[in-house]
DNA sequence: CGATTCTTTGAAAACAGTCAATCTGTGTGG
DNA sequence: CCACACAGATTGACTGTTTTCAAAGAATCG
């Protein structure tokens, strides 16, 4: 039954899940690979909201469920194999199982932890506090996506990150 | 049954649901009156990460869940009514009735997808911005909290929102 | 290679924070 | 009813972190 509902599917380097404007019609749970959400502001810049990798889902779980048009964009930062669910699978099959059900459950609390955590981050922790944090929380992030993303994810410009990992050296 | 479930307590301002260090216990859903959720800083100052208002749960669901101790303070910010329940209740037979469980997970999400906006508007927005984007979305907690608790809850200082009040009138 | 993409560095400017003083309103107790 | 305390709001001068803009230096990929 499972196989009917999880469509795999690749996405190479750089291809949209999701584009801003569009309704969230599939969710995903990352099997390989790795995925950037963000939004573009009015003058045009990226702004990392989401980092994604292996085991996660990712989605715009306010458009995937509402039906609403996403304001993000999600696409593959390094070639990806995912797993689809369509909205109707999603909730019809999926959260009947009590299984995934569960899981479900307990990776959307996960995610909203992280995301407390990093509103908090936002509010008391200068830059460097931040990316200090981060680097002890997700160690693997660090490798794994180039500096002015993490910049991006972490609310502030790739030149800040920058001066910041050239001072934590001395001293 | 549900009865026997929450148990209904009245907090008076400045009472405490949970102090920092404590294991949170008891959630509730609140049917009067308004809370504060704030962390307590190095230098002895409240950050503001929540407000709780009527129809809201409150508590912190991470230390609810896994058993673990909270880093946060929750406290009355008015006179409060709330209906408590316990985490084996809520484990146990909150969660069975698909009634509740649906609604817990709606409510769950939308405080998801509050904490994503928050994320959001701490990276993209100035201070003034966030503060107009507040403005709208929640124009009842400009009434009923004051503004040095939503400047808290916004990430900037008292000052700062005081002057951003002052400027907007011209213009 | 040649061309993106990513990172670093410098100097100037802006935004918000800090510190400190004053002002306002509200309620409480004498 | 007044006086006082207390919590909240405002204002000014100064400081500091972070951003912006610009340029140039690495690194990576086709």
């Amino acid at each position: 039954m499972l196989e009917t509902v999880f469509k795999p599917k690749k996405l190479r380097k750089h291809q949209y899940l999701l584009q801003e404007g569009e309704v969230c019609n599939l969710a995903g749970f990352i099997v390989k690979g790795a995925l950037k959400q963000y939004i573009v502001d009015k003058t045009g810049k990226e702004n990392i909201l989401g980092l994604y990798i292996e085991n996660w889902w990712v989605g715009d779980r306010e458009s995937f469920m509402a039906g609403t048009p996403s304001p993000y964009f999600i696409d593959a930062f390094e070639d990806v194999d995912i797993l689809l669910v369509s909205r109707e699978d999603f909730i019809n099959k999926l959260s009947q199982q009590p299984f995934i059900n569960e899981m479900i459950k307990v990776l959307t609390e996960k995610q909203s932890f992280n995301l407390l955590k990093r509103v908090q981050a936002a509010q008391i922790l200068s830059a460097e506090e931040r990316y200090e944090d981060f680097q002890k929380r997700f160690p693997e992030f660090i490798q794994r996506f180039p500096q002015h993303i993490i910049a991006s994810y972490l609310g502030m410009t790739k030149e800040t990150l920058s001066r910041i990992r050239a001072g934590s050296g001395k001293k």
